[in-house]
DNA sequence: ACAGTAACATACATGCATGTATGTAGGAGC
DNA sequence: GCTCCTACATACATGCATGTATGTTACTGT
């Protein structure tokens, strides 16, 4: 239940989605869901919640294991583009630019993760440029709001295009830090 | 009418436009909108042109001056972060992932936009290759639509932070080119 | 002065998605 | 064997946004 609706708000927003198709894509009906789930939103937040704990398991954890901060925001990011090639990886970039400005518990939720992913990368980039890694440029939150954007962006484009969408995130990445992407490539 | 649809679209997207909020937005009631276009897709049309028309004029055309291909995609890719400081610009980024793989009249016209944008930027990095002054890597058309949507979600992750925005727009560009970003700033 | 029409506002009908209330089958425990 | 509860399906009520039909006002041409 929770992958087609994964599948259904990553496709069609969380507006768009309708409960019976996504019911019926798990082989159930609507009344199932309202059995498992409280409402929507209590089944987007489910959807959330279980697309940020895949997101940490496959991406976060390996690039954390980098002590090089330029290593680790480019693991990030080939991660991300390799993560984005299933459905699951795409809902939080859907649904961020619906809940963008508004009060709404899903964009809370959205806007919670979103700033940790921001924090953290705000972190490696200070610190790569303490060690000198990273070219001094813009504050370090914007340029970790670009590269998650930018990162996001691509993937988002390239849909899941393997292989190129991985080299090519990896690259976009180290453009926004200041880096030649050539040097980055392995 | 036109710059409040333009707003609301880039909010809400189209599903989650209301038509009443986006005339009582500009001054008049739904029967003044209902009178200037057919209906809501209409609507969506006329906006999607006039966004086309605005991004043609202050981004295409400048950008079409500069005869070096690499200095042609930077300079898109600035003009591009410098019109997405207002709504009109960001529709298209909004629209385009709500009808990404629908079959609808307003996603037919969004993918035949941004069409020919990707075109261009292929027919770019061609160019740019065979003058050497952009170095092989992936296919010419995976590069563009990374390009275009490493730019796209950068400049909308920033939400119009300038001046930062156009610095790291012009940074997520050159490196997706795999350009060294700190040549490039000029 | 009057007809016609453009530019709106108002009122109504329709459809569709959500949420809730009710029904049903099957397994667990005693 | 009976009861109870879980895991569903079915049926119904509600709300909201769209689209359409029907005014109303004001201006324009003759």
């Amino acid at each position: 239940m929770l992958e087609s609706a994964a599948r259904g708000l990553s496709r069609y927003g969380y507006g768009n989605l309708v409960l019976e198709q996504v019911a019926s894509d798990a082989g159930y009906t609507r009344g199932a869901l309202y059995h498992q789930f409280k409402d929507k939103q209590d089944l987007a937040l489910a959807v959330i919640e279980w697309a940020d704990e895949t997101w940490r398991k496959e991406v976060g954890r390996p690039a954390a294991q980098e002590t090089d901060p330029v290593a680790a925001l480019i693991a990030m990011a080939r991660g991300h583009a390799v993560l984005c090639r299933r459905d699951v990886a795409r809902v939080a970039v859907a649904l961020r630019l619906e809940f963008s400005g508004q009060d709404h518990p899903v964009g809370r939720e959205l806007e919670r993760v979103s700033e940790t992913l921001v924090k953290r990368c705000t972190r490696l980039v200070n610190a790569g440029r303490r060690t000198g890694s990273i070219p001094p440029g813009p504050p370090a939150r914007a340029v970790a709001l670009a590269l998650v954007g930018a990162l996001e962006g691509a993937v988002i484009a390239l849909a899941g295009q393997a292989p190129h969408d991985e080299l090519l995130a990896a690259r976009a990445a180290a453009g926004v830090l200041g880096l030649d992407p050539m040097k980055i490539s392995e």
